[in-house]
Parts: structure tokens; sequence; C-alpha cells
DNA sequence: AAATTTGCTTGCTAAATGCAAGTACAAATA
DNA sequence: TATTTGTACTTGCATTTAGCAAGCAAATTT
């Protein structure tokens, strides 16, 4: 794929060379809100991924550290994604992201709430989330 | 370009669809810190873009009111670029990709001293460069 | 044993990207 | 005044990436 391609040594052009498309995110997205761990579960979303780009990003996504992919504990024809702690540290940013949407643009009634609560207290939120996800991590390994 | 594409009713997804490529962020970073107003300038930042990429980007982002073109009061043959009150509201979310940067990757020490800072009080530093743009916004007008 | 599901891969076509060159206008220099 | 330089693009063309449909092997279900 596009490794070992820097464009240059700023730390934002080296992120977006991560996940910087119009995919990637969306991904992660469903990884983190989402409850969707396989492939099959991402062709589902809305956005109508083509499943050789989701096979490409899933591929690029894991090269970089920001998911693993594992057995499925149910079937041995399935594969298990998850959020790596660097994939996870992601949230933040992505919460800045649905601010900011939140702000500029419409936005279902159900996400308006949530998003307002957290805005009350980030820091609080992104903790929640991170546990709760990092729970799920461990809770499937084995 | 892509306009009126919108993949899905996701906040995400809609933002994706306004900076979600390799190099729109990089263009409002160079507005952001660099210190970088008109086409010339973006042209010569270290990551090398083409030119008719960068001017699809600048008609992108104005058209999705992130950034504003006008008259440049040095010469009738520039053009100044500014970043508009929504393109600065991009601000927190380009910072937390600075500090999951600062996480996982090696970092220019100059830059990382700065992220050390605005870690301690992420309002607060986001507060006063947001100021700082917003005055240069109003400074130049007329 | 046959049909279905899962996680891909392979073609093929369309769109986006990148580079080099060119254009039109403005300002500065000779 | 003529020429050169600089700015903001546009155009052409080769290369890369994206998107769709189909196929495929292994595993699972019926």
């Amino acid at each position: 794929m596009e490794l070992n391609k820097k464009r240059s040594d700023c730390p934002l052009s080296g992120s977006l060379d991560v996940f910087g498309d119009k995919w990637s995110l969306l991904i992660i997205r469903d990884l983190m809100f989402g409850n969707k761990c396989t492939y099959n579960d991402f062709l589902k979303s809305d956005e109508g991924i083509a499943t050789n780009i989701l096979a490409s990003r899933l591929k690029g996504l894991e090269e970089n550290g920001v998911i693993e992919k594992t057995a499925h504990p149910d079937s041995k024809a399935k594969f298990l994604y998850r959020l790596t702690p660097k994939g996870i540290d992601l949230l933040p940013m992505i919460m800045e992201i649905y601010i900011w949407s939140d702000k500029h643009y419409e936005m279902p009634a159900e996400l308006k709430a949530t998003i307002k609560e957290a805005k009350k207290d980030k820091d609080k939120f992104v903790k929640q989330i991170t546990k709760e996800l990092k729970t799920k991590m461990t809770e499937k390994k084995q």
C-alpha cells in the first residue's frame, strides 16, 4: 500500500497517511460506536464501501497498528477486527469532528443529545468510552 | 467536485466529504500555523501539492465555507485566502490529531514542546489561537 | 451432500491524482 | 516602451486509485 511514503516530517501529514481518506475513519467509527467487528458488518454500513476498498483499508489500518485481526470465536471462516489502544486513542479526534459537525450542520436528534452530553465533560466522556472499548478488547481475548 | 454527494446521514461521513483527503487539512494547517495565505505559499509547502490539486481543493474548501478568498491588499494579481469561523473551528480536531501523533510517533522537538503546553489546558490553548486567528481575519479586512 | 455464508481476490471501467507545460493578467525592471 | 518576473490558474496526458460485478475457497448450515 502506501507504506513508507512519508510526504514530509509534519505529524499531521503523517497522520493523514494513516487515516486521511474517505473510508478509514468510517471503519474506525463502526468499531467504536457501531458494535461492528467483522468484514461483513463493515460492508453493510450505510455508506456502501466497495469490497476491495474495505479489504485494502483493513490491511492498511492493521499495518499501521490501528486495528488488529484475530480469529473469530464463533467461526473459523470469520475474522474479528478490533481497535488497538492506538486506534482507541483516536476517539478524542473523532469526537471533535462530531462536535464540529454538530455546530455547522444538521444532525440526527439522538446523536445531538449524545454530543451535548459529551461536550459537558469531554475528558470524562473519553475516559468512559475508552474504558468500555478496552473492556471489550480483553473480554474476547482467548 | 464532490458537491451534494452525501453518502449517508452520518455527520462523520459528511465531514469527511469536506476535508477527508490527503491535502485539505494541510492547507488548513498552513493557514492556521504556517502564516501562509496565498496560492504560492501553499504550493511551496514541504508535501509538494500539485498545482491543479491545490486549485481544486481551494475551490472545494471555499464552496464548503471553510475558507474564503479575498483580494490581496498588495497586488491585484494575488488573492488572499483565509479561514472562515467555520474553518477556525477545526482547530480542536487538528489539535487532537497532533496529540495522537505525538503519542504514537516521533516528533520534531519544538512541536513536541508546543503540544505539551497545549495539552495542559486544551480549552485555553484553543481560545488563544482562535483569538489570534480571528484578529488576523479582521485586521486585513478593508 | 448441497446450498449458503464469509472473507476475500480478480477483472474491468471510471474517476482522481501528479507532473509538465501553457495561458492570461499584473507589477517590476531595463 | 519592451521585457522580464510573478501569480493564479487551466490543459493534456500518463499513472494511480476507486468502484462495481463477478468469482472463489474454506467453513458452516440445511
